[in-house]
DNA sequence: CTGTACGTTCAGAAAATTCTAAACGTTCCA
DNA sequence: TGGAACGTTTAGAATTTTCTGAACGTACAG
């Protein structure tokens, strides 16, 4: 490997890592495919980051599942072969999409969750001061439902290409209660 | 703790763990704190979740430094107390701020040292076909760099409340070769 | 001062993740 | 029908991350 690639892999590899969307080492693989003009079988790619067939193996799935990393076929070889893809829009709607808005949406499931919990067992906890605590979770749980709705409508759009105001989640929060401490 | 909380606890411990920005401890405190109506203290956090103070005090410090989470006294107790923010617009902004736009530059200053290390050591490699692929990899960082510095100028003009469109990013698209393979 | 109540730091324990090499299943050629 | 060339699976090793309890520093009360 190059001086140039070797910067390059180590580079990608260390904000990869660090995305929490991929690992390190698929950050080096798709660095290396990358800047090869023709596509690399499993075998080259462990030889040049030296690591076994088998990681590369589980770690380069992920990348295909991106659409990070694309599978193909080459002339005389038997082999499969890996190339990275260009598409780099067509990855971020991926990773928005199956990634970021399916965690939102895990908050959203948690949040309807615990609000049929709460509705389930309905006004006996009381607090210290003798009041019903019920009412206090239900107004927060709400407050985080409309955030979390409102974001993850906004990057549904985004992904769609239609634009994604700002002012459309902040206004959501104007319905907001302040902290505790704060109130007036 | 009650049914309706630990419900609530789990569910963003599980949402924080796949989140890439939270570790699984900090959004249980943080769903804690969220459901609460007053400040709790250090000890009464790791009494509830079951931990002990001093991972409890190094969690609970990166939510503050998020400002998911905020440090406040309490009348007659010299504990600190600890309340969630509500203010998940301020939050958005500082993670998309500090970790988000902070990963894309990460690319973009490998990119930069990339292209330096390939124009100290001008035209000697050359590959299999006796091209020098140097220009292949100019060509490639330099697609790479422009998605990127897309996203991020995007991103920047997000936080600051203007809207983004995808449009612009998507354009930046239109320069790059399609994949080798694919080539006409 | 002295002692107690805190929060933080830190070394090592515990747990989780990542990685390897061997075993296995498949495909394709002789 | 072998058997060689692959990619994948998997059990355990290696590494990294997370967590705990003790030690420490600080502030405040008596």
């Amino acid at each position: 490997m190059d001086r140039p690639t070797g910067i390059f892999v180590d580079g990608m590899g260390a904000a990869a890592a660090t995305s929490g969307v991929l690992t390190q080492l698929q950050g080096r693989i798709f660095a290396l495919l990358y800047l090869h003009r023709h596509p690399l079988a499993l075998e080259e790619v462990a030889a040049e980051l030296e690591q076994s067939k088998s990681n590369i193996s589980v770690n380069i799935r992920g990348l295909v599942e991106w659409h990070l990393v694309r599978r193909t076929h080459v002339a005389g070889s038997r082999k499969d072969h890996y190339e990275a893809a260009t598409d780099f829009w067509r990855v971020m709607q991926e990773i928005m999409e199956r990634r970021f808005r399916w965690n939102l949406r895990q908050v959203l499931a948690t949040v309807a969750e615990t609000e049929r919990a709460l509705t389930e067992r309905p006004g006996r906890k009381q607090d210290a001061a003798g009041r019903v605590s019920g009412a206090f979770m239900t107004t927060r749980l709400g407050a985080l439902r409309a955030f979390f709705a409102a974001v993850d409508a906004g990057v549904g759009a985004f992904t769609q290409g239609q634009s994604f105001e700002p002012e459309t989640v902040k206004n959501v929060l104007r319905m907001v209660p302040p902290r505790t401490s704060e109130r007036s």
